[in-house]
DNA sequence: CTGAAAGCGCTAACAT
DNA sequence: ATGTTAGCGCTTTCAG
């Protein structure tokens, strides 16, 4: 019983009765070799189940053919539309996607990065511009190309593709208070290390300046995870009775007379809803809330969530297309502005009338 | 301005004063090699930018450290935990995970098993257990090792992971019945092509069967596509006034007395509540629901969510650890089940007294 | 259009 | 404990 050793190129040329340097070339670059040959080569080769090895390919063309990218977590559906679109484009055009995650933080960034690297991606894929330094110098110094996603900085000598975090969040506001709403507060995941929640928090500080209550507002606005068990916590924070009875429709309602919660992504959002709900607070008639992202079940939540519709799948087309294009014939990456536009339903209503 | 070629292991070794060989026991093997010896070669690594070539090494080990799984999509947060999980567990062994998606089956599995396998994947984690004979085929040509996730199945060849779906959707559905539920209708996505469902659905069936309307209640079942959508257009179907107002508490309810919804994951739990409660369906109070999964969101929907705590974390580690050690020193795969259990809250209550 | 041969960068016997 | 050397399996000049 010998090893039945799996065929490589060697056996498939000589069934073929070729060289092995045309077995590689009908592989590669069909059209370099006339028909009847190839075909004799493909027959021998499925003869032999044949199974190109790629680290052996890798290892004599020097690029992989994939990419990396490093998410804080699978967890998060933001992050899933838009990998889902990036790993569709890339498996389009044979590119393969390494999808790695901080573990929401146990792990750093730049650990990942230098893992994807060691791996030998061709170039990675980064949500977001704020990145420590040495994740920065580490790809530089082995030129792997970076594209940064989620986020437009025309100003940055980085190449970024995404929206317009900042002027989608100040529109979004500008929404809340064209409805009369005069006491707002923000929900948002933590700023620190995450310039997306930076930008769009910002955003929104600046068109709520011209409120009032502008300064007192910003001091009970809210930094939680992203998750439904954050949103309600933030909630609680907000509320009249903390800790107080949970029923009673109609009555209680959030402190301080705020009529709006703006929050910066939609699990947040859903999360803050229910929990409003739970307390017996009404949405939109007592309170109003939208989101940021516009992830599936939005528009199925009572009432439909108003929120901004984030463009991700194109997101993950562009980002595609152009690195490949890079990859392969040197095209310069260039950042891109992608268009993104609000959803206005149901959770977002007019203003109580003052008391 | 010569092209500064990247450093490999021969630079290394002269900048050093050893071998090669010295310097690749120092990156695998440290303990063979005396520690001042192995502290120059350090020096001279990264005085020199050195980056091991991952291909290279992937060629003469005859092994990728690269596992490869497939899912439907990463829009369905039922496989983020999962995946989390593996990925990390994998990550801290060295191994790493190339995840991709059949894009919700446009694209087939097979088609990307044979990436993976193409990639050089020393092993592959595939959901479920039933997959196109030419697949099973294919991985067991090439000898890469399977093992299937979500799943137990003692009886069959097949190496696999997971919980007791049967099982445990009976057991959901007998607590319903202890409820005093006699009218209980399924939600699940599509049957063919996914035996979790089927088992979940098979489990479920059996347990009704002790109800006097098992046979009417079966053709009210709706299987539809994992989304919020999914769930509500089910739920438009259940109600009795399709169609009509959607407004106006207490009144309405479901079609031929169903009390009960009983859905197959927490995707179309959370939908159906959703919908239910918008159509002015009072959950539990009129209809309960219960889903299976117990995502993040479940106990903060309103109500909390009934379901059933599935180990997806553990089954995660689990199939690392067990594919890891068969990796690295041949240890026999083995089929395991997990224990889970029902997470019981409050969208399911008492059956309504009989009009 | 096809073949011969020289690597790609690392690891792993085998020697010393 | 360390060095020598022969591959790993494919691609790619360079000839013919």
């Amino acid at each position: 019983m010998n090893k039945p050793r799996r065929a490589g190129v060697r056996e498939v040329a000589q069934l073929a009765g070729v060289s092995v340097a045309t077995v590689s070339r009908v592989l590669n670059n069909p059209e370099k070799v006339v028909k009847k040959t190839a075909d004799k080569v493909l027959a021998a080769a499925d003869a032999l189940d044949f199974l190109p090895n790629n680290a052996a390919r890798v290892l004599s063309q020097h690029q992989s053919r994939t990419l990396g990218i490093v998410i804080p977590t699978f967890e998060n559906p933001i992050y899933a539309k838009f990998i889902d679109a990036l790993e569709g484009a890339l498996a389009r055009a044979h590119f393969s996607l390494l999808v790695t995650t901080t573990q929401k933080g146990r792990v750093t960034e730049f650990d990942k990065v230098r893992e994807l690297v060691n791996m030998g991606v061709d170039a990675v894929i980064l949500p977001g511009g704020s990145h420590a330094a040495e994740t920065l110098d580490y790809l530089s110094r082995f030129s792997v190309p970076v594209v940064f996603n989620s986020i437009y900085l025309p100003d940055s000598p980085l190449i970024t593709v995404g929206y317009d975090n900042y002027g989608l969040a100040k529109a979004l506001a500008e929404y809340l208070m064209s409805l009369g709403h005069q006491r707002i507060v923000i929900l948002s995941e933590p700023l620190a290390h995450n310039d997306r929640a930076r930008l769009r928090y910002d955003g929104a500080v600046a068109a709520l300046q011209a409120l009032e209550s502008a300064r007192a507002d910003r001091e009970h606005d809210q930094f939680v995870d992203v998750t439904t068990a954050g949103a309600s916590a933030a909630i609680g924070e907000l509320s009249c009775e903390a800790g107080g009875a949970l029923d009673g429709e109609g009555q209680g309602g959030l402190r301080d007379g705020i009529t709006a919660v703006m929050c910066l992504n939609d699990v947040l959002a859903s999360g803050a809803m229910l929990a409003l709900q739970r307390r017996g607070i009404r949405v939109p008639q007592q309170v109003s809330v939208v989101g940021f992202d516009d992830l599936e079940m939005a528009e199925f939540l009572n009432p439909p969530l108003t929120t901004v519709d984030l463009p991700v799948e194109e997101m993950g087309e562009v980002i595609a297309r152009a690195l490949i294009r890079h990859l392969e014939d040197d095209t310069p990456l260039t950042s891109r502005l992608l268009d993104a536009s609000l959803a206005i339903r149901g959770s977002a209503g007019p203003a109580p009338s003052q008391g």
